[in-house]
DNA sequence: CACGATACGGAGCAATGTTCCGCTTAGCCC
DNA sequence: GGGCTAAGCGGAACATTGCTCCGTATCGTG
């Protein structure tokens, strides 16, 4: 939706934001997601310029590596709300899939809810809250669960559980806690 | 416990010490726990050198500044255990006081999990997760929450949890459904 | 090939936490 | 009261960030 036509950009303007995306998922890896974007910019062999040219914001060279991920995370919502046994299941099969992304992501949990993160937040968040609301709200309607749980709360809590790094904390397992807290006296004790 | 007689500091030093304490409880009130360092040093009427003369690291102050709350609120944990009805009920009031302090303290939850907090993290966290292990521990002895969650990854979930500063997130709520969520299937569901 | 719009690079700016070092002064001894 | 010394002080300076600016190089079209 909303496909204007690209003025077709220049072709180095093109290679090099490509270079870029490559790069800063690399550095991202090696780095965790807080990594200075001088670091991204040299990784990817161009200046400071070219860099915030093509994302305005570190938030949005961010939001641009991970997209297609949350997409996917996205899409496969009402997919797991069909194919699951129970609302509730496939609400809990969605967040494990959230959950793991953003483990997997050195830092992502922690910088989604930074300073100058505004827009990695509300676009994590624009795009997942509703796909969440739907499954919550089939939990809520088979009885499963309490209904007087926002999705946004729910996600704003589940991002985070996630952001700690320490060996001995497991953030899916708390998040587990968390679903298993919404089905207790699913709507009075 | 390891009381080691003071060297006797000179006068002038302990008086600027107890000053900066007060200018930074002061500043953290408006400014949040992450106001910058030179804020308060303006407002304790010293130099950059003294602050970090008498608190090595931002962290540091931060402890000192509010080391007494944290003692009142691990004391308080052995009081509930005896006054509470039940084990249970003692855990979630702990945790509520817990929850209390942190968000009381603009941003102080988002700061304990701050690179540079280490020592910040630290403390809180050999002060509390003590106090909460006992409770903990009572409740499961009581067959009133699941045994296989371990106090410190408890107490940093909650502590992760009371993060955000979103109007439409309600903390508590959120670490209420956490402590629920102990009870559910207490060792298995 | 020439030329204008587009894009590039990286020095520079502002904010931070932290360190360093020359100057000041409290507190003791006479 | 008058020195003297070490403890203490102030704040400039450093390193690390994200981000901006603008002179220069390059693309692609006529």
């Amino acid at each position: 939706m909303s496909e204007e036509e690209a003025p077709r950009k220049r072709a180095d303007a093109r290679r090099n934001q490509q270079a870029l995306l490559d790069a800063a998922a690399a550095v991202f890896v090696r780095s965790g997601v807080e990594a200075p974007v001088r670091d991204i910019a040299a990784a990817a062999g161009v200046g400071m310029g070219t860099i915030y040219r093509h994302f305005p914001t570190r938030a949005d060279l961010v939001v641009a590596v991970y997209r297609h991920q949350v997409e996917a995370c996205a899409e496969a919502g009402p997919a797991l709300l069909a194919s699951s046994g129970t609302p509730h299941a496939a609400l809990a099969a969605w967040i494990d899939l959230f959950v793991d992304f953003l483990v997997t992501k050195h830092g992502l949990a922690t910088a989604i809810r930074s300073d100058n993160a505004g827009p990695l937040h509300a676009y994590f968040l624009d795009r997942l809250v509703p796909v969440c609301a739907e499954l919550l709200a089939a939990a809520a309607a088979a009885g499963e669960i309490r209904s007087d749980v926002a999705a946004f709360e729910l996600m704003f809590g589940v991002g985070n559980l996630c952001a700690g790094v320490d060996p001995r904390y497991d953030a899916r397992r708390l998040v587990g806690l968390l679903v298993a807290g919404l089905g207790s006296g699913g709507g009075g004790a």
